[in-house]
DNA sequence: AGCTATTCATAATC
DNA sequence: TGATTATGAATAGCT
């Protein structure tokens, strides 16, 4: 039903797959309505896209849980124990990956190390020298970072005692001689400025985590 | 899609009705199966007839316990009761734990160390330098055991290669000429076993765990 | 998203 | 029931 027949199996164009899901989805749920009205019949359908987005139907004169009990009912499968006996496994399965990480993060730590083989005493021994050389780079890292910070905080606080000082003469000297000798001064000054200005790349590293 | 058109509405005639019922329910189950395979799609479908004779589907990947476990986590309908939100809250925890210890092993394995302080770093390195510490310790306690096993068998050897030697003596000269020269020949041969032990250092770490 | 050429599902009938 | 067939629906491949 189509402009071509197509083997029923996996889409491998993904945007096709994406398409005919669409297309099917619709048609799948319009059948599903059809068939309640046009039969008497309950449905309860549940639909998830390869990219886990849920569609769902259920028949306008039952619920879900009504469902899943006359499921219960008719199928003997005790989808409740069923369920409790899922998330049990669940459990055990999450705890036992648990213990595993444990069990690692002491061996890492020194711990619990007699039971050990030398060939794995020497597998730890590498992870940790790894660790360790990761952690220093990262903290080499940082402390260039701090360094090149303390330089431009100390470069900026030579170019504002160089102000200061500026000020003060301007302040305590005669305003004339100041004004007359304003341009001399700040032709001075701006071979200094410039000096200042060319090694402050400021960096707001400061805040850097 | 048949000799005529027909309005989607209840269909009065119970024989019709119940010969439409299984043919779309048929129809659906197949379209079901379909899109599975088609699309990577996950399906449940529970059908009943007016009658209440019950029909399933769910896609062969996936069970009706895990499209309901989808279902709830998608819609936010909690479909049981509270004695199982308990053990839901235990894998939720359990998860949790496990995932702050994956963060730990990554970062005691220099890994994803971007996001953290300098005093977080420190303690990190703290904590490898200890692991090293407790695993060179043991280390250097397995190489002590070793080498005491590898003592005691290399003596073992000697006394084995002295034995050895004075049996030729005894099967192949005298056996007076022997019991006459014990003692001259047994400094004789501790300078040869001297050698042996030198060259034979056997080694019993094979069978070390 | 729409548009058809096709294939498919199925209502009526036997 | 089961099979057949004419017909309307669904949809695959294109825009």
């Amino acid at each position: 039903m189509g402009r071509g027949k197509i083997e029923i199996k996996r889409i491998e164009n993904s945007t096709n797959r994406q398409v005919t899901y669409s297309k099917r989805r619709n048609g799948l749920l319009k059948k599903a309505k059809e068939i309640t009205v046009l039969c008497d019949a309950d449905v309860s359908l549940v639909i998830f896209s390869a990219t886990g987005k849920m569609s769902e139907y259920c028949s306008s004169s039952t619920t879900l849980i009504k469902m899943l009990d006359r499921y219960q009912k008719a199928s003997g499968n005790r989808l409740w124990d069923a369920k409790h006996e899922y998330l049990s496994m669940e459990v055990d399965r999450i705890k036992k990956e648990n213990d595993s990480m444990q069990i690692e993060l002491r061996h890492l730590k020194g711990e619990d190390l007699t039971s050990l083989h030398p060939k794995e005493l020497i597998h730890i021994e590498e992870a940790l020298e790894n660790g360790l050389t990761g952690v220093r780079d990262k903290q080499e890292e940082l402390l260039s970072i701090l360094k090149k910070n303390e330089r431009i905080l100390e470069e900026e606080n030579m170019r504002l005692t160089y102000m200061l000082h500026h000020h003060h003469l301007a302040i305590d000297g005669n305003v004339r001689d100041v004004e007359q000798g304003y341009q001399q001064k700040e032709s001075e000054c701006s071979s200094q400025m410039q000096f200042a200005f060319r090694v402050q790349p400021i960096q707001p590293n400061l805040q850097n985590k």
